[in-house]
DNA sequence: TCAAGGCCATGCTGG
DNA sequence: ATGGCCTTGA
């Protein structure tokens, strides 16, 4: 909107000067009083309409607020709710900013489209899968189910094996880095992976395999979601003026952690109006390993001509006190960050750095100090646990619940990566896609008698065609694979009509003998098929079911704790990673012990030291009052042969009026 | 020849 | 707790 109109007096002689005067923002016809809510840069980047702008937001300097104030504000001065785009990294913070935007505006709020980049990549290709020559009921493989299919190209292509071949998730890692960065599997491998330059030729045909099979099979992996969402719109003119159309404003959260495809997306996605909003702080930069670039922020004005830069650096969220340990721990990267961020929450408490004898120490501590954050008015829910990695948090996790203390878990090992889990979803996998080979392969292989040869000779057979009554194999064998056919074939009829959770019903009907014979802790097991059942309620539509599951895992199976959704009560456990743009009163960061964190494995690499060092920034400055962090001194280390006993290399020489030190007797 | 069970080593972070 | 590898058993 174009506030000042100058009517030129070139060619028009005749015609009289005017000029409109800039109006203000019409304050009184917005509900949400901004210049009150907002500092002056938060509301520069609220009040911004068209083009690209660029907000570099330090930790905990409102850029969750930014972003949610943008939306309503957009939608206040009219703007369709449907017509804002927001991407983030997590469909929890997409969900969680909508909802503030409710209650500061309205309910209009809830209709914007939000979500990761990969389910709303998901979205637009079920929509335009033909476009691609994609048939729209595809699979989505997570991780392990990739590795699978790679396992199983491996296989085919060299029945013997090779020597220092790498092992598929290493394969996997380097496919997957070279889609997202855009870079040839050859120069990722002599860049990122030398030590398997002897074998790069095989380890390319490997990939080229996997491409095939995939296509083949109606398959994408998360990569191939954004690959192919950048395909549609770079090839398809008209569908990108259409899309692009659709979105009219765009918002991009957490920048510092995408790579260049998903900028390429988004410069596409932007193409037609421009109006992209980025929000992100390259010191928090900790997807390294996923492909993301901290410096992919700094070339967002590339993309776009005229960006604005507007940058937060007031923090609204930590005590002074808290910021001056973490301004000493960013100071130390190698890399240089422009970050000296300040507060004006004055406490007289320090960070404390507390040494444990051992990981049981270091628990009992934990324990004891949050029944007495408990007695000083904190709430449970206000306190967090935050680890490098989910096994840390064993011995605490064992003594939380001796004492009786609630907690939940976030990151880690995955509630649908367990066995039984996966089981489960194969046979619904292969109820709505008949060619995923992968998925039916497994299932087959849960029958006893039936291995990898019988498979492939069965698979030919009945792909497709689950019926019954076919004789294909000895009796015996022919006795474990009728049932499967039997229950396939019948719930394949009904997945139009029947409910998700009628079909996981039958299926797990099916499956429970299995699961009793296979597993001795079967009990366990089962709560979790009880809980996917559950969760398949909220459906209506078993193919979303299925996707969602892929592209929004629920969290970690902790057993008790699935019905607590709603209890607020518990103290969070997670990784840091997962705990991205969140907040606590109190957090505590366990095991830091040079050697975990940072990793041993990252010793020899710059980047990746930098990378551990911004991962320690984004734990700490996640706390609002008080900041624990701990380490035991008995870790044994079997790669190095030692016993790590010395506190992370980030936290070495901070004086002590920064970082008190602590000992426990 | 194929399936199944046992044993050993162990690199995490996630859509 | 899990994948990879080897041995055993049918």
């Amino acid at each position: 909107m174009a506030n000042e109109v100058e009517i030129t007096d070139k060619k028009q002689p005749a015609h009289k000067k005017y000029v409109l005067k800039k109006r203000a923002p019409q304050k009184t016809n917005y509900k949400i009083n901004y210049e009150q809510e907002l500092n002056s840069k938060q509301l520069e980047a609220v009040m911004s309409n068209e083009g690209a702008l660029l907000v570099i937001a330090g930790a905990g300097s409102g850029k969750t607020k930014t972003l949610t104030y943008r939306v309503a504000r957009l939608i206040e001065d009219g703007v369709a709710p449907e017509n804002i785009l927001l991407l983030t990294f997590t469909k929890k913070a997409a969900h969680e900013m909508l909802s503030r935007a409710t209650l500061v505006l309205d309910n209009r709020c809830e209709r914007v489209a939000g979500g990761t980049f990969h389910s709303f990549a998901n979205i637009i290709l079920r929509k335009y899968a033909s476009a691609l020559k994609l048939k729209n009921n595809y699979t989505i493989m997570d991780r392990s189910d990739c590795e699978d299919v790679i396992n199983h190209i491996v296989g085919q292509m060299f029945p013997k094996k090779e020597k220092r071949f790498p092992k598929k998730s290493t394969l996997l890692d380097m496919y997957s880095k070279s889609v997202n960065k855009e870079t040839p599997t050859k120069i990722i491998i002599e860049n990122e992976f030398p030590q398997f330059e002897h074998c790069i030729d095989k380890i390319i045909e490997v990939h080229k395999a996997y491409v095939v099979y995939k296509r083949e099979n109606s398959i994408l992996d998360y990569d191939d979601l954004l690959l192919y969402l950048k395909l549609l719109l770079e090839n398809n003119e008209g569908l990108r003026q259409k899309i692009s159309g659709e979105y009219k404003y765009i918002m991009v959260d957490e920048y510092q952690d995408t790579n260049t495809l998903q900028a390429d997306v988004i410069k596409l996605l932007a193409s037609v109006h421009k109006n992209i909003m980025a929000v992100g702080d390259d010191a928090q930069s900790i997807y390294a390993f996923r492909g993301a670039n901290y410096k992919n922020i700094f070339d967002f004005p590339k993309l776009f001509d005229n960006t604005k830069i507007i940058k937060l650096e007031q923090n609204y969220r930590s005590t002074q006190n808290i910021l001056e340990l973490t301004n000493t721990i960013i100071g130390k990267a190698k890399e240089k960050y422009d970050k000296q961020l300040f507060s004006e929450i004055v406490s007289p408490v320090k960070p404390a750095l507390i040494c444990a004898k051992n990981t049981q120490m270091e628990a009992e501590f934990i324990c004891q100090r949050i029944l007495e954050l408990l007695d000083e008015d904190v709430e449970l829910g206000d306190i967090c646990v935050l680890a490098r990695n989910a096994r840390m948090s064993y011995s605490l996790e064992i003594e939380l619940s001796k004492r009786a203390i609630p907690f939940r878990k976030v990151g880690g090992p995955k509630f649908m990566e367990t066995a039984h889990i996966k089981d489960i979803a194969a046979h619904l996998r292969v109820l709505v896609n008949p060619d995923d080979v992968i998925s039916l392969t497994r299932i087959l292989l849960l029958l006893r008698g039936i291995g990898n040869s019988a498979v492939n000779n069965i698979i030919p057979v009945i792909k497709g065609n689950f019926n019954p009554d076919i004789k294909l194999l000895p009796s015996n064998k022919m006795n474990s694979l009728a049932p499967l056919l039997k229950v396939l074939d019948k719930e394949r009829s009904k997945i139009a009509t029947k409910k998700p959770s009628e079909i996981v019903e039958e299926i797990i009907h099916y499956y429970r003998p299995i699961l009793k014979d296979k597993y001795d802790d079967f009990s366990k097991r089962e709560k979790d098929l009880e809980h996917f059942q559950y969760l398949s309620t909220q459906y209506s539509n078993l193919e979303d079911f299925i996707s969602d599951m892929a592209l929004e895992p629920p969290d970690a199976s902790v057993e008790g704790m699935y019905k607590n959704n709603s209890d607020d009560d518990a103290l969070t456990i997670s990784t840091i990673h997962s705990a991205k743009g969140l907040e606590w009163d109190s957090v505590f960061i366990i095991g830091a012990v040079d050697g975990r964190f940072p990793s041993a494995y990252s010793f020899n690499s710059e980047e990746e030291m930098d990378e551990e060092l911004r991962l320690m920034y984004v734990a700490a400055t996640r706390a609002k009052n008080n900041l624990y962090i701990t380490y035991p001194v008995d870790m044994y280390d079997y790669s190095m042969h030692m016993v790590l006993s010395k506190p992370s290399r980030f936290l070495d020489n901070i004086p002590d009026d920064i970082l008190e030190l602590w000992d426990i007797e």
